[in-house]
DNA sequence: GCGGGCATCAGCCGATCGGCTGATGCCCGT
DNA sequence: ACGGGCATCAGCCGATCGGCTGATGCCCGC
C-alpha cells in the first residue's frame, strides 16, 4: 500500500517520537497515503521538504530547535509545493493565527478522529483549507474585528493596570492602588488582553515587553 | 502645638491627598510633632527634603512621577539628614526589600494603629529601625536564605517552563508540552518564583524580561 | 444628536493558580 | 558515602483569575 501511484505523499514533523509513530502508523495502514519521512523540528522539516517534495506536511508547532511557524514561513517564502497542515495539541495555542498567516493550509487539533484527519489531508493536498471548529470560530472573530490584533494601542489606564500586573500586583491590590473597584480592574484587563491578543496576565506582560510597552 | 521647640519635624510624601491629609491631621493633633510640608511624588520629596530639612520623612512607595525607592536612594546618596519611614498599603509590596536596601529606616503598613505610628516616627527620628511584623518576618527569611534573591540562576527546565508561561500557556498545557505532570510544572514554578523573588507568573515574566532571561 | 471609545461598576461561575507538605530518584562534587 | 541541586510526582485547599452579561456616565467627532 505504500506504492500506490496516486497516493498522497506526506512529511511528518513533530518533536515527539510517539506522535510521529502514531501518525506514520495511521497513514501507512490507510490506502492512498505514503509517508516519505519524518522531521523533529522546523529546520529539519524545511530541509526534508526540499529533498522529498511531499504533497502535504503534517506539522506540529512549538518544537525545540526551529519553531513550526518559522518553518512554514520559510516554506512559503521558497515557494515549496507542499501544503502545510498544522496539527497541534491545543486550540488555545497562541500561534494559531501566526501559523495561518505564515501560509498553513489547515489547522487541526491532535484529538481529531482518524477519518477527519484523513479527510483533512486529502483536502489539504487539493489546496482546500481545513480548520478545526475551534480555530475556525476564532478566525471569524478575528476577521470580524478588523483591527490588527497586535497594534491596537492601549489606553493610559490599561497601561497603568498592566504595569502593576507586571509587578505581581493582584487585581484587588490594583483596585485599591488606583482607587477603583476590582470589577473595573478586571474590565481593563479583559480589554487589554483582547488588544494584545493574549489570554492571561503572564502573556500580556510578555507581549508588552516585546512591544516595548513595558521595560 | 506646631511651635514646640523639641518637636520632631515631618515631611509627608504620598500621591493620595486623602492620605496626606489624614497623616497631617493625625500628627498636628498630637504633641511633639510638626509637619513641615507635603509632597506627592519622589522628585518633589527630594526637593522638599533639601529645602525643609525634616527629621523624618513619611514616604509612600509607588507614586506616579518619581517612585519612592528612587527618592530614598537619592536622599541616601546626597547624605540627607532625614530618616525615611516607608508607609505603604500592603506588605505584599514587592518594593519592600529594595526600599530598605535603599536606606529606609523603617517600614510600616498604613493600617498600623495611631500610637504605633507615633512610636515609629519617634524611633525613626532617633535612627532606630522600625519594621511592621509582616515585613520583619520577610526580612529574616530573606536573610536566612543567603542567596541574593535576584541573581539566582534558573535551571534549564525552569527557563523552559517560564518561556511557555510567557506565551500564556496554562500549567496543564505546559505539562503535556513537556511530557511531565502538572504537579511538576507547579514545582518548577514555585522554585523559579523564589529565585526571581516574585509571587506570580506575571511578575516572573516581567522580571525575566528585565534580566534578559526572556526576550 | 448619535455612535463609539473609554472608564466605571455588579454578580455569577468554573477554571486555574499558588501554598503547603511530603516523597523519590539521579547525578555530581568532596 | 553523604549532602545538595535538580527533576519528578501527589493531594488538598483557599484565593485568584478570566469569561460572561449587562449597565451607566462622559466626552468627542461627524
Amino acid at each position: 500500500m505504500t506504492d500506490d501511484a496516486a497516493a498522497i505523499t506526506l512529511l511528518i514533523v513533530d518533536d515527539h517520537p510517539v506522535v510521529r509513530d502514531g501518525l506514520r502508523g495511521m497513514f501507512e495502514s490507510a490506502p492512498g497515503f505514503r509517508v516519505l519521512g519524518e522531521a523533529s523540528n522546523g529546520v529539519e522539516a524545511v530541509a526534508l521538504a526540499a529533498a522529498l517534495d511531499p504533497d502535504v506536511i503534517l506539522m506540529d508547532l512549538r518544537m525545540p530547535g526551529g519553531g513550526g511557524v518559522d518553518a512554514i514561513r520559510e516554506l512559503t517564502r521558497t515557494g515549496a509545493r507542499a501544503k502545510v497542515l498544522v496539527l497541534t495539541t491545543y486550540d488555545t495555542d497562541s500561534d494559531t493565527l501566526p501559523a495561518i498567516e505564515a501560509g498553513a493550509t489547515g489547522y487541526l487539533l491532535k484529538d481529531a478522529p482518524r477519518d477527519e484527519l484523513f479527510a483533512a489531508v486529502r483536502a489539504a493536498a487539493e489546496g482546500r483549507t481545513v480548520l478545526s471548529p475551534a480555530v475556525a470560530s476564532r478566525l471569524v472573530s478575528a476577521v470580524r474585528t478588523p483591527r490588527a490584533p497586535g497594534n491596537d494601542p492601549l489606553s493610559a489606564r490599561e497601561r497603568e493596570v498592566l504595569a502593576l500586573v507586571a509587578k505581581g500586583t493582584s487585581n484587588r491590590e490594583i483596585a485599591r492602588e488606583l482607587f477603583i473597584s476590582e470589577a473595573t480592574v478586571k474590565t481593563h484587563l479583559t480589554h487589554l488582553y483582547a488588544k494584545l491578543g493574549v489570554k492571561d496576565r503572564a502573556a500580556a506582560v510578555a507581549t508588552a515587553y516585546e512591544r516595548k510597552i513595558l521595560g
